[in-house]
DNA sequence: TGTTGTAGTTGAACATGTTCAAATAAAGCG
DNA sequence: CGCTTTATTTGAACATGTTCAACTACAACA
């Protein structure tokens, strides 16, 4: 090995210690209680050097979001593929059931990801930092629907995986904060949730129906509008 | 007047000082850039002093928050006694529209109090601390309701105004993230959405919908159902 | 081999929300 | 009035996220 790969993994050795003592600590003591030298003194880093691998406490949540999804690429496909050709609702089920699952021992610190509603704020799930993953993530709800039985109107075609996004985002945000036990509410709630959404679908995709589609993806088109060229920012 | 009465104001009038030092700060130059030390200095207390009338930082949002709920019930009650008996799509627009309006000077600062998703944060729209407001929101919405031409089916009586605090909840979160020239998105959001929304409750009030209705209701009571008793919390 | 530049590392210093023991003022009481 | 208790005020101290100038290690190169 050359002299400077050698260097560069060294580099992403540290930087993934630091990332693992963060996590490990979120998990342990939540988010808000660990502090960064506590993360700094576990991955035996001084703090400053923790500094230089993530530009904040919130990049390394980013961190464990980015990681995720590369976790979840594969699986995701595994699923989808294992239900090439069967209802909407099975797809939808599986797909979502594989974030469920994955994201099951780290329930908490997700929270952290998704506390902040406000589009600005990096790590809102509605961020520009965030774009990437989500895009990704609605592409793999769009799969969701082309592999399935389901016909689906054009009008709605390029709606639809945002929408569907936008229901498991629900979803997964009212499990984070669902304290019943073992999650049971959120698990009624998706299985009552999923099956109405899915005959919402069918239903609307009647062709009388269109009308009725064309106010919804209006109302839909206002929300997610181009925003006009920002301000100036002071920096 | 007594000694006693006159202390009470005197500490009183300290208390909406340091209110309004804040308040005033927080529209200038935001909630975020503004220090508790710029608080203090601009009401002529100690930095202690802040502390010792308002818990935290978030506190002096809430007490705008508690301060707005007391100036809106007025304005509430004329905008529906002034709508009295027309149809329900009328009355809530005006009622909604005395919010805006209130708000319109504070649109930004509202944002520091919806930031947050998470029901446990104490400013989060769905807290217990802000509880009390949130339901004395709920009864104008209610009371919007009762006094409009709508006839509404007994099943969806007690959900209604809930849902309808949803939906507002949402259009003044759009709102405050609205980066479109003068909130122009926001405004033809309102006006397609509500009349989705009377409309979609019209419709749904048919005699023949009682079993959408039910559907709607069975999900609605998982998602507000009660959380089991919380495990003690070490303090 | 010596030089130089880059990548990585360090901990002190800073800003800011919050706490707290101590000081002061005011109220109540005999 | 003098004493006691309570309310208010003070600013130093603390915790923690973040910045930064200085230092070290090491690779590349003459």
């Amino acid at each position: 090995m050359s002299p400077a790969a050698k260097a560069t993994r060294k580099s992403e050795e540290t930087r993934n210690r630091i990332l693992e003592a963060a996590l490990a600590l979120f998990r342990k003591r939540s988010f808000e209680k660990t502090t960064m030298r506590d993360i700094a003194q576990e991955s035996e880093v001084a703090l400053g050097a923790a500094y230089y691998y993530f530009d904040s406490k919130d990049a390394l949540v980013m961190g464990f979001y980015e990681r995720a999804q590369q976790d979840l690429a594969p699986l995701l496909e595994d699923a989808l593929s294992k239900t090439q050709g069967q209802g909407l609702e099975e797809r939808l089920r599986a797909a979502i059931d594989v974030k469920f699952h994955y994201f099951a021992a780290n329930r908490k610190l997700l929270g952290a990801l998704s506390a902040h509603i406000d589009p600005q704020h990096p790590l809102s799930p509605f961020s520009e930092p965030t774009r990437a993953i989500r895009e990704r993530d609605i592409a793999f709800l769009s799969a969701a629907v082309e592999g399935s039985k389901a016909r689906i109107p054009g009008d709605l075609k390029t709606y639809l995986p945002r929408l569907l996004w936008l229901y498991q985002m629900g979803l997964l945000l009212f499990w984070v904060y669902d304290r019943s036990l073992e999650q049971r509410r959120t698990r009624e709630l998706f299985q009552k949730s999923l099956s109405i959404v899915v005959n919402l679908i069918r239903f609307s995709s009647l062709p009388l129906m269109r009308p009725v589609r064309k106010l919804a993806t209006d109302l839909f088109d206002v929300v997610y509008g181009e925003d006009p060229p920002r301000p100036e920012v002071a920096s």
